[in-house]
DNA sequence: CAGTGTGAATATCTTCACAGCA
DNA sequence: TGCTGTGAAGATATTCACACTG
């Protein structure tokens, strides 16, 4: 039975497939050694088929009456999702939150190196953090050539996103994280995702007022 | 004919909304008065019709013909969303993207007033950031209900997530907003949203990872 | 007559249920 | 026997298409 390897694999999938790497690699902590879908499934808060399906889209990487193998599902996973590599990324923008993204170290440790960090403002311009001096966002397009950044991390203010975009464009980014609270626009080659930190705040928000709203009938 | 005011409403109903939400203030701000739903949809990257159909859970506030009042939509987005009013949260977690949310002033701006900041490393408890002094987190179910806290944020590594949740879910807390790199167990009357900015990432490189290998066909 | 509001049609995603293999 | 892999069924979400209205 050819697996689906070619079929256009769900939005969804792709980011359920993270959390399956995160939750494996808690296992993997706990020194577990082999997981089923059920168990797996669980600890992830989602439905056993659904995991079973999502793999389903990359190959075969169960044993029938096992299950998986924490260690090698979790590696057939990244493999898939093209994490078997480092990355090279840009931050523009350095506020409050591109300062704690150069910190952080978790992009690194996940394979996604920070090698520029750009802003226009002058004060901020040749300071060092994280190992990094700031550079003139002006400097972008050449820069982003030379350091071989494949992916941007935008985290400047809304208004100031599109042209970091536009920047990022120039230099031919492959794809974009924008973490500014505005929608960009790119051509349809370049793969943009959203992080909107206070989207969620306004979900929970907006579940909570309605739970109460339903308590009161 | 009656809206649809108590149908379920669709989780990316919801997020569509923040979106549509950012979009017509960034509208107000360039002096639009007016927008009918084409036009917002192509700043908001959606189908029109998504956008007629998100807002008839709510009510009906367009006008045939012309389209709708920016000012007015956003505002009945904004009070359907229970935004109409301001959230305490607390933040469990002062680490770099702790620091950076409570340095940042958008939550305020949008109504999220921070209110407690918790830690459990001893250097880093007393310590004044944004405004706010950092108190122990086992204080957490005490202080929490003392300053009457609704939402959590955690910002803590992920082992340390469930604990930081388990302190909020003593206190009562209704919503948690969870940006470690962890599943958390809650029970079901708890809104929990997640941010996993690292599966952003991981999913830009997979689709551009995707691309490339289409290209090469 | 331009543009909303909405039922119907379509597309997509999720879950079920079970055949088939270790 | 136990659990995977997967077609078929079911549930949801999106888009179409048009009646209707200011």
């Amino acid at each position: 039975m050819p697996h689906r390897k070619y079929e256009r694999i769900p939005r969804a999938t792709i980011s359920r497939l993270a959390i399956y790497v995160q939750e494996l690699e808690g296992m993997e902590r706990q020194g577990v050694k082999v997981v089923s879908s059920e168990k797996l499934a669980v600890s992830c808060g989602v439905n056993p088929s659904q995991i079973r399906k999502d793999l389903a889209y990359f190959g075969e990487f169960g044993l029938r009456g096992v299950g998986y193998h924490v260690f090698e599902l979790k590696e057939a996973i990244k493999q898939s999702l093209g994490l078997d590599r480092t990355w090279n990324v840009a931050v523009v923008g350095v506020g409050n939150l591109g300062r704690a993204l150069l910190r952080h170290g978790v992009l690194r440790k996940r394979g996604f190196i920070i090698v520029g960090a750009f802003d226009c403002d002058p004060f901020k311009i040749g300071e060092e953090i994280g190992g990094l001096e700031v550079i003139c966002s002006s400097k972008l397009p050449e820069k982003t050539r030379e350091l071989n950044v494949e992916i941007g991390i935008i985290t400047t203010p809304a208004e100031r996103a599109q042209r970091a975009v536009n920047y990022l464009l120039e230099a031919g980014i492959k794809g974009i994280v924008n973490f500014a609270p505005a929608r960009i626009k790119t051509p349809p080659n370049v793969a943009v995702e959203y992080v909107d930190f206070i989207h969620h705040l306004f979900s929970v928000a907006f579940r909570i007022t309605q739970s109460q709203a339903k308590g009161l009938i």
